[in-house]
DNA sequence: CTTTAATCGGATATTATCATCCTAATAACT
DNA sequence: AGTTATTAGGATGATAATATCCGATTAAAG
């Protein structure tokens, strides 16, 4: 379901997340630890960098640390820097449908999308940590309307 | 969070749904109408039909067919020859975590990919077909603009 | 000031996914 | 029998994802 990039950042952020306490963590020492290309982890590093949801130090002694809480920080922000979340609402029918003229299968797919990105959205590096029981409220029965609130 | 193989599969299936009534329809009347490659939707028909998941007939008039019915056929059975559903159990932590000796974010993990799968396992073709869960599943195609070439 | 540990970023290689092309085999229709 | 519409499947090409390599920059420490 993931993208291997995706993941990576995952792993990247959640490790982040559990080493938060002492000083930065090398891109090279984390690669180590998780079993990642290291050059590879590097350029994700990078990435997640330029896109503020770590923050990196040069030189010795440097390295990578979250920039904000574990709490607020999901797997849908993790990944999104790397792959494309929401899918293409192009039609699957081949017809030209629209929210205002949905073909048959629309309200369907739509229900069946927004469910599985909810799940990343709502599982964040806290919860990963920290082996919360959970339950995952979204997507357990076919419910054709979500519920608004 | 499909691959785009896996969406082609579940549009022609979902086409071999709604078609059903009539004969078989051809690969190549499948791609225009969906507008997806046509060679390249060949192959994948191919595969549905060796997987025993569609039933083909060679020749003029041949075509395709839905082997079973639309609400015993998931997004995961029509996704599942074309890419991997599970993800690898490959711990994030980097450790070596088992079932017996989970790591912490174990259990979560789990939960997290479960949910995943059970949405593409519980929605069928027939619910895609029809938007309504007691709808008709060969109801006439309600597509407003069949023929705007 | 020099060495060393680290990020940064461009260039390149490798592999998987997506797509096209061509020739056979098969069945219906004339 | 011959023509046409169709699936079957191998070979090849194009594009994207993944991975590696190298030099430049930065900061700490001797």
């Amino acid at each position: 379901m993931l993208s291997q990039t995706g993941l990576y950042a995952v792993q990247a952020l959640l490790h982040l997340a559990i080493h938060q306490n002492g000083s930065q963590v090398s891109a090279a020492a984390m690669a180590a630890e998780l079993g990642i290309p290291a050059n590879y982890l590097a350029k994700v590093l990078q990435r997640l960098a330029r896109e503020g949801i770590v923050e990196s130090t040069r030189g010795a002694k440097g390295g990578y640390r979250l920039t904000g809480d574990p709490h607020g920080i999901s797997i849908a922000d993790a990944v999104a820097p790397f792959q494309e979340l929401r899918s293409s609402e192009r039609c699957l029918l081949g017809g030209a449908c629209d929210p205002l003229n949905p073909c048959s299968a629309h309200e369907r797919r739509s229900a069946w999308n927004a469910a599985a990105l909810q799940i990343l959205e709502q599982t964040t590096l806290a919860d990963l940590a920290s082996g919360a029981p959970l339950g995952i409220p979204a997507a357990a029965e076919p419910t054709p309307m979500e519920d608004p609130r």
